[in-house]
RNA sequence: GCGAUCGUAGCUCAGUUGGUUAGAGCGCCGGUUUGUGGUACCGGAGGUCGCGGGUUCAACCCCCGUCGAUCGCCCCA
């Protein structure tokens, strides 16, 4: 007779409870109110996507592509893949759906995404986010109107403080590319002198040598050639109006020439919300310090074989931004009953389910002894705690009550039509 | 994929240089002989010390392996 194992959950994914179920509502539920005031339109997507979307779109070369990626065939024999981002399944749907006729879209949405990572702290295998987009809006405003929305939701949030954003542009098309080049020959000529990891940057994507924390790599990044000596005046222009457009809307920004993004698609404006180093929310997400992150894709409805759409679009993690929050407690519970004799069950049946359709919320407490009975519902801290009894043969109660008046009125009313004072 | 740290009750943790029967708090169950009281007191259940080897008269403790978790690198939200 084996004793059956009970199944562990998998690595990387989270049972979420108590304090941090609560901070992860109030993440989702103050980003439904922002994107509101925004009018960005909620939309509801698939979990998981045919393997191209994500591949085609984020770029082959990608860590998230090449190594991260929740995929597997299904019984037709079609490569499938668990979303590890919302972007590239909007672009799809955007072109499938025919959501061109909205545009400019205005659309938000949050859940789970999946990458298979090493989990720590603030990373997970399955994590959630926050996302918000705008496509087919070529004007800087666009921009502008998303990074306002960030930086309102954060400041709701309460997780501004010690939170900076982070701005830069990578340019159009044109740009990007000799800047590539031209980083790309810097580094070449110093190879030797880098690190194993920026060595093997070099061959994959030159831009992220950049960020690398490796003191090595860090004197040469000094000097590298700036995205500015490449810019177009197109694109100059473009992101002086979105930082223009940033300082008369009041939101605070920090130009940061070498902040790159790991995805492909990104052009022009892009950014990241990043606590200020030393501060209590860089402390409370360990090394993972973004918490929120985006940029314009003016490329990726292309890449997905639709015509050519200005877009530009940011996602948070939920669970960073909840790290941040910090405790948060269930309101206080309305009403507690103690049924401290048995014949009065059906009283409190009565009595329950009044107050509940009053907007009262009640907790019933009806097993242990009547003494256990009242120690426990007093344990609930309720706002008002009552005890039904029987005394001298009758059904009774007695209350104790921190609640106003009114309600507490409320609340007698109801009860004393099942049980006497 | 790489590195570091850590695995003792449902939870949070004690546990002496290796020495009888491994402890506490919280939680759970029962009682405190019907109590207008309180977030009390008393008692009980619950552990193959992650798992497998080894060293030793003797291992929760030392060694090796393995699984798991945490944190970091890479990368990212």
């Amino acid at each position: 007779m084996s004793k059956v194992q009970t199944p562990r959950p998998i690595r990387g994914t989270q049972d979420i409870f108590g304090a941090d179920a609560e901070a992860f509502a109030f993440v989702v539920e103050t980003f439904e109110r922002v994107r509101k005031l925004y009018r960005f339109r909620r939309v509801e997507m698939p979990v998981f996507e045919k393997t191209e979307v994500f591949a085609r779109s984020l770029g082959e070369t990608t860590d998230v592509v090449s190594k991260e990626m929740y995929s597997f065939d299904d019984r037709g024999g079609e490569s499938l893949t668990l979303r590890p981002e919302f972007t590239a399944g909007i672009a799809r749907a955007y072109l499938t759906e025919g959501w061109q006729q909205y545009a400019p879209l205005k659309v938000a949405t949050h859940g789970p995404l999946f990458r298979y990572e090493r989990p720590q702290k603030g990373r997970y295998r399955q994590f959630h986010q926050i996302d918000a987009e705008i496509i087919g809006a070529a004007e800087p405003q666009a921009d502008v109107e998303l990074l306002c929305m960030a930086d309102q939701l954060l400041k709701e949030l309460g997780v501004d403080d010690g939170v900076t954003l982070q701005l830069n542009t990578l340019g159009d098309a044109d740009s990007r590319d000799s800047w590539r080049a031209a980083l790309l020959a810097y580094f070449q000529a110093v190879r030797g002198e880098l690190s194993e990891d920026s060595q093997e940057r070099l061959e994959r994507n030159p831009l992220r040598i950049l960020d690398s924390k490796d003191p090595r790599d860090q004197a040469f990044v000094a000097d590298a050639p700036k995205i500015d000596e490449f810019l177009t005046a197109e694109a100059e222009d473009f992101f002086g109006a979105v930082t223009a457009g940033l300082d008369a809307a009041g939101v605070k920004w920090q130009r940061l020439d070498k902040l790159v993004r790991g995805l492909d698609y990104y052009r022009h404006t892009a950014f990241e919300f990043v606590p200020d180093e030393g501060s209590v929310a860089a402390n409370a997400l360990g090394s993972q310090s973004t918490i929120l992150g985006g940029g314009r894709y003016d490329g990726l409805m292309e890449s997905l074989g639709g015509a050519p759409t200005p877009a530009v679009g940011w996602a948070a993690g939920i669970e960073r931004l909840a790290m941040l929050v910090g405790e948060r407690e269930p309101e206080r519970l309305d009403v507690a009953i103690a049924v401290e004799a048995d014949e009065l069950v059906a009283a409190a049946a009565r009595i329950a389910p009044e107050l509940r359709l009053s907007g009262f919320s009640v907790e019933v407490v009806v097993t242990g002894s009547g003494r256990k009975r009242y120690d426990k519902a007093a344990k609930l801290d309720p706002a008002y705690l009552v005890s039904l009894q029987v005394r001298d043969g009758l059904a009774g109660y007695s209350a104790r009550s921190q609640i106003d008046d009114n309600r507490e009125t409320q609340i007698e009313a109801i009860i004393g039509k099942h049980v006497r004072l």
